[in-house]
DNA sequence: ATCCATGCAAACCGTTTGCAAGCAA
DNA sequence: TTGCTTGCAAACGGTTTGCATGGAT
């Protein structure tokens, strides 16, 4: 691992531990196991993916742990869920990358392809939506949809 | 029924009729009280919600069939499909009704309010990401959570 | 008469829960 | 030692599927 990878690898892993002690949570081997496993991730998984994972690389966990400290490292931030609606709940690490939104790209009902981008009106649109209806926003999920074309991955 | 929503009702009607033919499904008497139905329903609803109702007013019908002729509606445009993550998929009827977004507002997990917006601002992220990754947008689906204040209904 | 659509129930599948055993504090 | 965590398996709940019956064409 490359040291600046390796660098926010140590901040992700004391932001879990802050989190635990903080909310008297333990600071289990499972937890941080699952927490270098889910960094080692690029892109999106979802608990089953993790969870062949985690076999393949012979270590003994069940999905029960897997769903439970997912939500501890949503809840900490250093991870999101996202809900595209094709099945299962979709995850992926989100310390220190940008937020993104997505592009679903679909051939006949099925997920091909998922594009990310950023846009900046979002926030604007959001401070006018809390004015507006005297709301205070905690987050978003913003999801566009598209039809594969001809020279798209199958 | 008032006469403006009995037209209305009326267009509707036909689109489905169209939308049937069109595609070569046949217009049964159970496609045309399910349409009646969603469309005395006033905000969102669910399947289990949906058949409850129709149980109600005495008519014989089938999750099956709800589910099937649901995923009609939605194909002609006559419904929209939302996923807000809490449990079901969430159902509105969307004819002639300005398309909108929502506002998701959550007390300890529980979705306690759903408010709408509409911002013409979506329509030039969409164009732009369009051209930014060379793809032809169909839809998208904005969702912005807020946690409930104290003033707000339980 | 054909064969798509329906109602019913079972199957499916992602997620949650119950419980005995394990281990962090 | 205490009681939160774990792994396992069963339960759960929304959705899908299989199948015999029914009805639109």
């Amino acid at each position: 691992m490359k040291t600046p990878n390796k660098e926010a690898y140590d901040n992700v892993q004391q932001i879990f531990t802050d989190y635990l002690l903080a909310h008297g949570h333990r600071k289990t081997p499972e937890r941080y196991t699952i927490l270098r496993e889910v960094y080692n991730i690029e892109g999106h998984f979802d608990i089953e993916s993790l969870y062949m994972r985690m076999k393949r690389n012979k270590y003994r966990v069940s999905r029960a742990t897997l769903y439970n400290t997912i939500e501890l490292l949503i809840e900490c931030k250093l991870v999101t869920r996202h809900l595209f609606g094709n099945g299962s709940a979709q995850f992926e690490k989100s310390y220190k990358l940008r937020q993104h939104d997505h592009v679903i790209v679909e051939r006949d009902g099925e997920v091909v392809n998922i594009m990310e981008f950023c846009d900046p009106r979002i926030q604007e649109i959001q401070a006018d939506v809390e004015r507006l209806l005297q709301v205070k926003i905690t987050g978003h999920s913003l999801t566009f949809f598209s039809k594969a074309t001809d020279n798209e991955q199958p």
